[in-house]
DNA sequence: TCATCAATTAGACGTTCATCGAATTATCGA
DNA sequence: TCGATAATTCGATGAACGTCTAATTGATGA
């Protein structure tokens, strides 16, 4: 039993530690999950579409990668998908470099 | 101007940030470097292929890609080369992810 | 209901990558 | 000097990846 209030601590494993760095190696990714980091709230599909020079379907396939490495998290409203940077994931990511390789 | 003794801070590039999630993308390089951070000390390049499933040629290559992407060093001694984990760039990798993404 | 718009999926294309065997370079001991 | 050993480089091969266009699914409003 850990302290009572404090989040539940992520337990990553080799897989998804392979499919993590691989999803912050492509730079496409690494901006978009950067600026679903710096909100920290929802964030649609479309207004990433206008940032970043990409048809909607490459948006797609990049936004279903952050989500297989769990480094994201989506919700439809309607006609719409929202993201979010899944920040303890990638936290958990950290400490596991380091402890790992540090 | 920063405290005296202190080891210069690493500043990376977008470059080097991609070549740095890449090299660690691989599970074959991952399990190599975690070695060489584990011990502290030179690694001798006939002790890795005794260790990990590979042919010379492949160590090789994976040896350069984290040679490129700094996170190791080389030196030759004689016929042989040893490595040297660069901890220094894994942990400026760690605060760049931190301060990016966190 | 139906036309429209958001997003995903399917399929294709060119590039990059991990891996290997073979050839090459470099160093050491006899 | 020469054979043996360590490591790198070369060339090839098959898989994985990023990107695109076109087709599809799903939801909204007129």
């Amino acid at each position: 039993m850990t302290m009572a209030g404090a989040k539940q601590s992520v337990d990553l494993s080799e897989r998804q530690m392979q499919l993590i760095a691989k999803a912050l190696a492509d730079s496409n990714r690494y901006e978009i999950l950067k600026k679903l980091a710096s909100r920290d709230c929802a964030t649609p599909c479309s207004d990433m579409r206008a940032c970043f020079n990409i048809v909607p379907a490459t948006l797609s396939h990049h936004m279903k990668e952050l989500e297989t490495a769990g480094l994201v998290r989506s919700e439809k409203a309607g006609k719409f998908v929202n993201y979010f940077a899944e920040t303890r994931v990638l936290r958990a990511y950290l400490d596991r470099l380091k402890s790992d390789l540090g």
